[in-house]
DNA sequence: ATGAAAGCGCTAACAC
DNA sequence: GTGTTAGCGCTTTCAT
């Protein structure tokens, strides 16, 4: 008892396989009533299902959408993944999956891969979004980037430099002046306007004094350190990490540092290594430091304290870049999505509830 | 320019299409040097890429592995995802990933369409095992179960009873004697079994007096709940989710309950869910309440106080499971493995860092 | 060592 | 309304 195919439907439906192709696809000529009702019979006691390699094969489209990111098991594209599956699986579509690890290489080996399994679309947070492009325009298939991404492609990104401005503005209302940074890695398309967007806040309030900023990864580790540089009293021997100078100037001779009042944290996972380090220093948040990040995802309301954040509309991305993906005539599409400010207690406003 | 196909390379190299299908894959015949050479540089020319998608309908493998898991954006989850893509890529294989949802007739339906896709091979999280083994006995689909299994098939599972009992002894250890638990919903299978080793480990203990359990979700707000429900000293009124008595008898007449010392969270979720609550109570953890929980995600490191954890060795879950799925001819399996106690702060061990 | 050709399971002309 | 048939791009026997 091999695979059961549409011959054998045809055979015991005593039809024509072609029958069996309209019935099975509702179209696309018409079906006696009588005779669909044979062929559904036959398909039911066969216990016959399609095969979707020999449909891609001659159809064309594979019904399989592609997504690439740097690291699924960081909950924002995990959060990401999810809404695009959801996404993808409203429309009838399935999700080949996989991780770059944040290596430019392994990506363009994912693509090739994925091209090869001849995706008809992908979603793809980009490390070489240059390259991608351009191996992705060869072989003609649909794309678009969230996040980085070249001038003529498809893409999704969000308002980074306004999420860190509305970010920044919240602290500079409760009343801080010295407001700190924890920045992404320089050089990082989405770290670097969201420094801009905290420069930009924290200039119009020239009272700030010494206004600091330090480069680390978006990690929780990354946080951890660059809280480390922001709060201790000592500062760290140098040659550590990059450390930003003021925008008005140095900060100020070593050890004459004052400790900043509050810290706009670039990424939710950067925030939980501030708050730990916050914990360690014996820094209570938000009353000794308020906080500020960006992101939105789950972990920020289930940290202690709830981090106010900048969350990012993860399922519109989602839907848009499925949608942009299916549909029949795609127009060009280079989206910028509002974020809003989700207000908890790490800032200082007063406290709500789970 | 359409496709660039097989025969498009033999033209180019001046050979046929078997020569050019025999270097693609180095065989199954042998190919003259000389010519091996004319055919790679032809398909470096014409930039051919093989056909994944033939390559399945004739040859029988897609190369594909499916995954489905409850809620991807779940931590736990996602970290399995991304262990599992790691190793799949590794061997060579692709992913298909989806979500159930908790869902069992949305994961019957997602079992289809894989089915559908022919992968060559599934490893699921599953909401109804027995049918979903069934159905994929019947498509002679390689699976393998994490977590609840029906007896006959491939499963991988690690000892929640043991993971339990070792961390309640832990909180014994530290001399406390009134632990209760927040166990998972009732007739989870891995949920009781985390119950039932917690349950055993206090029963060593028979001064324990008052023990109590409750039954919630595995999310946080299921753990902020039942840490509601635990630590109150006003006992909610009663209609709640379940509240189990104490295995020694009723826990004491209503208001008269004394608060426990101590909490066993059966997943790292609920956990923070009962940080959560317990910041709001006003408690310090550990110092009024001692915390253990269960999992071993990320999320527990990063937690303020950092959560001591049973751990679930998520990428040997992910290797066996692939290694399973891929093996030539492969044993039955059936797998239980250890977890191991991670110490960190929240059972009031002395600190450690990040 | 190389080539010709038969399918893999399906869809969609094209006939009837 | 239904049947016949030509591929989709590839692998692999079977000749040569």
């Amino acid at each position: 008892m091999a695979r059961v195919t549409q011959a054998d439907v045809a055979r015991a439906a005593g039809t024509s396989m072609a029958v069996v192709s309209y019935v099975v696809n509702g179209g696309p000529r018409p079906v006696a009533e009588a005779t669909r009702q044979r062929v559904l019979a036959a398909i039911e006691q066969t216990g016959y299902r399609p095969d979707g390699v020999a449909r891609a094969l001659v159809g064309g489209s594979t019904m399989t959408l592609g997504l690439i990111v740097p690291d699924i098991a960081n909950e924002f594209f995990a959060e990401l993944a999810a809404a695009v599956e959801q996404a993808a699986r409203a429309a009838g579509r399935t999700v080949l999956l996989a991780n770059s690890e944040g290596d430019a290489s392994t990506e363009l080996d994912l693509l090739d891969t994925f091209l090869q399994r001849r995706i008809d679309g992908l979603v793809i947070v980009s490390q070489a979004p240059a390259a991608a492009d351009r191996l992705l325009n060869r072989a003609k298939t649909r794309h678009v980037f969230l996040g980085a991404a070249p001038e003529s492609a498809a893409s999704i990104g969000v308002d980074n430099f306004g999420g860190a401005v509305a970010a920044t503005r919240h602290l500079l209302e409760h009343g801080h002046s010295r407001i700190a940074a924890i920045a992404g890695p320089a050089g990082d398309h989405v770290a670097e306007a969201r420094l801009a967007g905290w420069r930009h806040a924290v200039a119009a309030r020239p009272t700030a004094g010494r206004v600091r900023f330090v480069q680390h990864p978006f990690t929780v580790t990354g946080g951890y350190d660059a809280a480390l540089a922001l709060l201790n009293p000592s500062p760290l021997a140098p040659g550590g990490p990059a450390s930003g100078a003021s925008i008005f100037g140095r900060s100020g001779p070593a050890g004459a540092r004052v400790r900043p009042q509050a810290v706009f944290a670039s990424s939710d996972r950067q925030a939980i290594g501030l708050l730990r380090a916050a914990a360690d220093l014996g820094l209570s948040v938000p009353d000794d430091l308020a906080v500020v990040t960006f992101d939105g995802s789950s972990i920020s309301a289930y940290a202690v304290p709830a981090l106010t954040t900048i969350q990012q509309p993860i399922a519109e991305m989602a839907e848009l870049a499925v949608r942009q993906l299916i549909d029949p005539d795609p127009q060009p599409l280079r989206a910028v999505l509002e974020v809003g400010l989700v207000v908890r207690r790490s800032c200082g406003c007063p406290p709500a509830h789970l």
